[in-house]
DNA sequence: TTTTAACCGAGACGGTACGTCTTGTCTTATA
DNA sequence: TATAAGACAAGACGTACCGTCTCGGTTAAAA
């Protein structure tokens, strides 16, 4: 028989509530000045059940990602049949998500934690990517949606997905680090720049 | 007659020992350690003369950046008349610089720096983009590079020229924030798929 | 007819293993890096169990104080019919353990528990009084061996028994609190300071 | 020449509060609950500023001490010709202090730490035996008194001064610790008895 | 013989304070 | 008046313990 270990076992409540704390904090100061002492007294918690739980700033946050507190609107990747639209859909909602100054403040925050923690970096893909939460692997929605595509014949079998959704990706971030503002037709230019080349006829 | 001020001017020493500490402990501690007094003391400085000069430590990061004691190489993009050529190039040497753990880590640095600032951001986005120092205005030599093929007609005329240098560099900022490895055709797939798209037949 | 309560009784051996824990703790470490947790670990008992029994930290030690396990070497105080040479040689050897590093640090530990709790300066009076254990009273050795002096008319009817016993032990402390060297002459004179005046011819 | 230090030197402003604070704190909440965070407070000053000049929060009470800011009415020891008396008076005036619950908190307050500091214990001694602040070298007040004594013949010339001394203070502190009430006659008593066996006849 | 209550070990919890580190400002003496 | 040096108030860091409160498991008296 199984020998089991005794005493008090992981309130759950503390657990959620320093992970609501963290993503509140985030939302509204910043990951640059969230502090673990800020989170406990938050939360209402002792340092020392962070500290017991979590190694680091950005494995709390990396974890706050994962439970869908920080973002509350989610970048949905659809499949109507077509992916050119559904691309440039999911990408116009990410645009102007960053044309408010508090969506453009959180991403660069969740940038800087990603920076850190290589768990949040790929986290933050996921998230960002249209997660389904708890999507396998790190594979991102977009991934998953460019596969479809490949099924379906809309793209050509050997496109190349990871490059794809990188190039989609590292576009957005390149916008929130250098802050530029965004013009209409950003997000059909950059999905035509990368599909075109690798659509069926 | 012009009025004029007394007492020392700016110690061009100090400045350059300060840039210098600053790209050196960059270099080897990370920017999450990066310490102001670190700073000072590896310069032989008063911390005052610090702030007096700069006014935060991105803005330090950002001047080390622009004068080049950060990379000391070059990612130098050329034009020998073959675009797609060039840009591997370019990318292939970036992706080498990444493979090394001490080049992922100064530029997961710039990252976080380049979310603390945007002054940072821009610089980075110079720098990387295979910058000769003091490009005017925020353009990339990518962009340059890319503008130069329109000329030469290697571009169709209404090629997307920002968003085509945003999907690169994004992807190599992704892969940075990432982690992970890199396959040798990356490259080639990376920037056939941005490029094919918008080449001229 | 009474009501009983059901369930285990106390755990002897818990009882001790904690008491035999406090008195190696104070000893190795000292009184003022003495912890509940340290002890219940030393122990290898639950805290509650210690809490459940003991109110405070000084209760613990006041009860290793008087189990023994503190003081292993006792202070006896002989009576060999000579009142002087009984109480030299009891301060003799009180302040040849003083002169260990050892011992001093101890004496200040019980010191600086007394200080905390009155109990513990009770005992500790009654423990360094040559105390037989469980002497009654609060009533230290040097008292009773006192008031047999003057029932043996080695010392008058109404010698200040108490002040005497408070001067010898006094200066004891004092010389711990201070630690000073002790000179060879000190016990005699000490003795004879305080007992000369009251002798009888 | 010799070469001087620049930058700032030490604030005697923020040195006094310090001490102050120090006093104030140990004679509201006692030794014990003395806090290095609770002196910064109380102080207005922050917590470097203590270790930078402090090794630790014996050294404060020491300094304290012997600044003044901590008994502030003196147990002085005046010399009228009449060294029975002045002893006696000076006893009297302690025991007083003692006989209210406070006197007798701050008194354990001090002896807790003079346990942990040696330093502390010195001061302490100086302090209490009548001391006039920066009395030299550890002689308290009653030393010098039965010194005087001796000059004028009050005391015989080889009579145990250290002895005398330390009989009469340590049977102080053991009040303190064991916190019995005191009868009138004890301060007669405990004179009489260290006194009696040398005075010159 | 079952129930029940108190014991035990282990250890999570909300807290307080520790001693260290760094921030950005201010002060001193020097050049 | 710019500098190197560094003291200052402020406040976060990560650690150590506090005393309380569950947990499961065990044990002995009561029902």
């Amino acid at each position: 028989m199984t020998q089991r270990r005794s005493g008090p076992i992981r309130s759950e409540t503390a657990r959620r509530s320093i992970l609501t704390a963290t993503g509140a904090l985030i939302a509204t100061r910043g990951y640059e000045h969230l502090t673990i002492e800020g989170v406990a007294l938050e939360a209402g918690v002792g340092k020392q059940t962070i500290y017991r739980w979590w190694s680091s700033k950005s494995a709390l946050v990396a974890e706050s990602l994962l439970e869908g507190v920080i973002f509350n609107e989610q970048f949905t990747l659809a499949n109507t049949g077509d992916l050119h639209a559904d691309l440039v859909a999911w990408l116009d909602s990410v645009l102007a998500f960053l044309s408010e100054p508090s969506g453009i403040d959180l991403l660069r925050s969740l940038i800087a934690a990603a920076a850190d923690d290589e768990e949040v970096g790929r986290r933050l893909r996921e998230t960002l990517g249209g997660g389904s939460l708890g999507s396998p692997g790190g594979t991102s929605s977009i991934e998953m949606r460019l596969k479809a595509g490949i099924e379906a014949s809309e793209l050509m079998a050997d496109a190349p997905v990871t490059e794809i959704t990188e190039a989609l990706m590292g576009a957005v971030i390149i916008r929130a680090l250098s802050r530029q503002p965004v013009e209409p037709e950003t997000a059909t230019r950059l999905v035509r720049t990368v599909l075109r080349s690798n659509q069926s006829q």
